[in-house]
DNA sequence: GTCTATACAACGATAGAC
DNA sequence: GTCTATCGTTGTATAGAC
């Protein structure tokens, strides 16, 4: 799929200046402004990916639950996965223009793109914004079955790209190594890896990376 | 709390009593029944550690709150990380015993044995233990300094009996594998390492921990 | 009477003030 | 360097539950 990447990225603008979120009259054209759509649909997806996964929720069963059509969701996130993005993991970034980013170089210097990419983009967006993913995780049960979707979504198109067997379980460990990661750096914050240099810690962790990636995992 | 009588024993058996509520002296020998000191300690324990950090809180402070000895920690709990584990951390096992047996075998060997011993734990625990843990960090501001403290010291401890440099950043690193383990084994709940065999998961992450503790890190 | 939870004293280690 | 305060821990006598 092309993804055009439209959704605003992290930032919650000064768009919801709603009076009555609650009104269930539907009309034609443009609504008023004001009526906060993207907000709505961002609601009803939180509920409608915890429901069923990523893979089961469809972008009609978000956009009736939110109230409005279902092109709603590709003006406001670019696609499905921009939604899921902005709504349940609420990424500071695309996965898809990011995979692909990813994509272009050596295969054998994919971990350490991955390392620099995701530290790189996280610190940026603030650690905050991690911390609110992981608690989301740990607080709802399906949470956990979103992004492992995700993630299995991300990490298994990245590493089929250079051919490698045991595709599912590679996928996992790269998981646990950058989960890992931003739980330290952005939650318990241990130093000195909170702060430390990002290309410090891409020599460290990039070839153990490149291990789960390449490598051979016994 | 738990202070109806109060009334001091001089060593010529002679009592002197008051009458101030307020006075800190205590009834030696055994309370009456349904008096939990050790629910009070780990209450205690659970406030005086989040304010103040593994370090900063010193066992006499936690007793005092309790409105016991500082004694009773030691005899309840083994020690301060006895304490420590069972009232903020939850752990199922205790750190220094664990630690002890970590540091029997080669120092080669000692990351698959982390990674091992790590997995078997808390495996029989259940995973709901984790997902705790990992809650208290998320949700209280100051849990995470907690976690940090003890990572730092538990890690350390191993890692300087093995003699590596940059012992901190090493520490840092390592947890950055275990703790991604763990929230992908037992919160996430990623297949098919969440059920994978515990010597798989051996062979696949013991050698990256290894590399942190002891190898070229950059 | 027996057992044990308890308080108190004291020890070695350690960190900071002077 | 010395002194002091405080730390975690240990030993021990004992009060009170059983």
């Amino acid at each position: 799929m092309n993804v055009e990447f439209v959704g605003r990225v992290g930032h919650d603008g000064a768009v919801s200046t709603t009076d009555n979120p609650e009104t269930t009259a539907r009309r034609r054209g443009r609504r008023p402004a004001g009526q906060d759509t993207r907000t709505a649909l961002i609601e009803a997806a939180r509920a409608v990916f915890a429901e069923n996964g990523y893979d089961g929720a469809t972008v009609r069963a978000i956009a009736t639950r939110a109230g409005v059509d279902a092109a709603m969701v590709n003006h406001w996130f670019g696609s499905k996965e921009g939604l899921f993005a902005q709504a349940v993991l609420e990424l500071p970034f695309d996965p898809m223009e990011l995979q692909k980013a990813l994509r272009d170089g050596p295969g054998d210097e994919l971990g350490e793109r991955i390392v620099r990419t995701f530290i790189t983009r996280w610190d940026s967006a603030g650690g905050g914004q991690f911390v609110a993913l992981i608690r989301s995780i740990t607080g709802h049960e399906q949470a956990g079955h979103v992004l492992r979707d995700f993630f299995q979504r991300f990490f298994s198109g990245l590493i089929s790209s250079i051919g490698s067997d045991r595709i599912p379980l590679r996928m996992n460990l790269c998981a646990t190594q950058m989960v890992g990661l931003g739980m330290v750096r952005y939650v318990a914050k241990f130093e000195p890896l909170a702060t430390e240099e990002v290309e410090v810690l891409v020599r460290a962790i990039a070839p153990n990376l490149q291990r789960y990636l390449t490598g051979e995992i016994g």
